[in-house]
DNA sequence: GGTTAGCATTAGTTTTACTAATGCATAGTA
DNA sequence: TACTATGCATTAGTAAAACTAATGCTAACC
């Protein structure tokens, strides 16, 4: 870690400075004297060693410097300031706030939401979508859906979706690769992979393949961005029933080997025995498994 | 804008404490001593008029606020540190840096960039995508792609792309809309909207069918998942040769109505006299021109 | 060629941030 | 139960940072 940052206060005067593009505005706008921005300004200068303006007479301009820095800067400070401003009105809101997995949520959950909120109108959900994983302890989340092997310390993970791969391609695709016949011959495929190279090799290994390399083709890091590439005839990715069901019954995804594997990844439900407390996380929590049962049910083309 | 921002020093010592949820490892972090930390989180606490941590013998909890600020904070900060750690690689660097609309990239540049780079090997493009205003004077960008009308003021802008509309949906959403045979009968569908309602109802009237009222349907911020929208069967879109040509080809979309609306939209390249002088930023200029000429060469199916 | 806008500089003052010492509460331990 | 260690709070005093006021400097503007 051992983050370096400049003078705060320096930063808040140079950013006001080169927003206005004037030291005396600048100096208005934070009610100071000009003099004071000036050697806040110089301050910071002296401590990044480099100029931050270009001082002209009656004229300033940003150097290239600080073109880089002014945005990062304003944004930041930006945000931090919205988020104190809205503090009161989140502080007062009893929304139930859910971090989620975008790939699972593009797919599954989205379809469903609307069922949640006409059975439980009452509560206020707030979503977030990311792959970070969840620190209860310092981030303001109730509950969690979270790819993974369902190892982590500290929390309650519930499994909700487990995920299983088979290689899917385009039916376009299968005609330029002549001879797909067996998994051997995947070896003149061109491989798609989902963020790590390593469920490619697990699969071939189970197929009884492990003399094709895995090491090649191309990695994408959202899974549904993965399965459009199948589907633009690019490659051959390793679907799973979730996310590609719809496209192997509407015939843009076909399966060229049958050999399914049962991984030890699934999304599972991430919470707390604190937060499972408030009745509304979980409401939710029950919700999704009842969801997930009823998806069971339903039936996968091949 | 009047930004109310707390002290900034505060906030720095509270992101560490946040961080180690302790305020002696937050003082070692920081240099200082203990009290130090305990007294700015104290200042900040009262500046905000809320607790941000719990404090219980040898043990620190976040409060909700403090859950709500530390990730917003610590973000912006690692932000700044990384942008002022990174400032002299992107000083020294002779990047043509270009800011360009979303859109556009992925469906008209992304495919052309691979001959800019075989053109101009020793030429490192860095770029950014976003739909904000580019603003030369604060921002380090050579060049921009940006979806407008033109009329910017201080800058060049020549136009790329001239942007036409006309509607088009899936054939299964025209299956479920029995007869739609005249203008007038839009009444009765669902319109996806782009950004703003200002299209729709310029292209009814163009087409003679003000009666219909625009201000209904769903307004889909980023033009490519609007036409995704159409593809899986929402509604009409407007769409234009541009995003649907390929759809049109494939089938996945058609257009219910021949009336074609030729837009004061366009995409336009837009950069300053100054940056021109870089010979890099006139030949992406010139090689992006080149690129259209060729494109307008090709015939849109219909 | 005088006037003015706008940043820089210097010296002195105010405000903020910090330290050192100590207090207080309690979890862990014998 | 008493003892020790951990960790934040408090108080008073000190050091450092930030600021002001006054003035200087440069070149654009009329």
């Amino acid at each position: 870690m051992t983050r370096r940052l400049p003078p705060l206060n320096a930063l808040r005067a140079f950013e006001a400075a080169g927003r206005h593009l004037s030291f005396t505005k600048a100096a208005e706008e934070l009610t100071v004297t000009q003099a004071a921005i000036s050697h806040q300004v110089k301050a910071l200068e002296d401590h990044l060693d480099t100029d931050l303006f270009i001082r002209m007479p009656r004229h300033l301009e940003l150097s290239k410097a600080g073109k880089i820095l002014l945005p990062v800067v304003t944004k930041a400070f930006d945000r931090i300031g919205n988020s104190v401003a809205q503090l009161n009105r989140n502080l007062a809101s009893s929304a139930l706030t859910v971090r989620l997995a975008p790939s699972f949520t593009a797919k599954w959950l989205s379809p469903r939401l609307d069922d949640f909120r006409k059975q439980f109108p009452q509560v206020d959900l707030s979503l977030t979508l990311s792959n970070d994983p969840v620190d209860f302890r310092r981030q303001p989340i109730d509950l969690a859906v979270t790819y993974g092997k369902g190892n982590w310390r500290g929390v309650l993970a519930e499994r909700l979706l487990a995920i299983d791969f088979f290689p899917v391609c385009s039916p376009g695709y299968l005609r330029t690769v002549e001879n797909l016949a067996e998994v051997a011959d995947l070896e003149r495929c061109t491989l798609l992979h989902d963020t790590n190279r390593k469920s490619w090799a697990d699969w071939l290994a189970l197929a009884g393949a492990d003399t094709v390399n895995a090491d090649r083709g191309t990695i994408v890091d959202d899974t549904n961005v993965l399965i459009q590439a199948a589907i633009d005839g690019l490659g051959i990715a390793l679907g799973s029933s979730l996310f590609v069901a719809d496209h192997l019954a509407a015939g843009r995804l076909v399966r060229p080997f049958d050999t399914i594997m049962h991984s030890d990844y699934a999304y599972y439900i991430v919470t707390t025995k604190q937060h499972l407390k408030r009745p509304e996380v979980a409401d939710f929590k029950a919700w999704l498994l009842s969801q997930s049962t009823m998806a069971t049910l339903e039936s996968q083309p091949r």
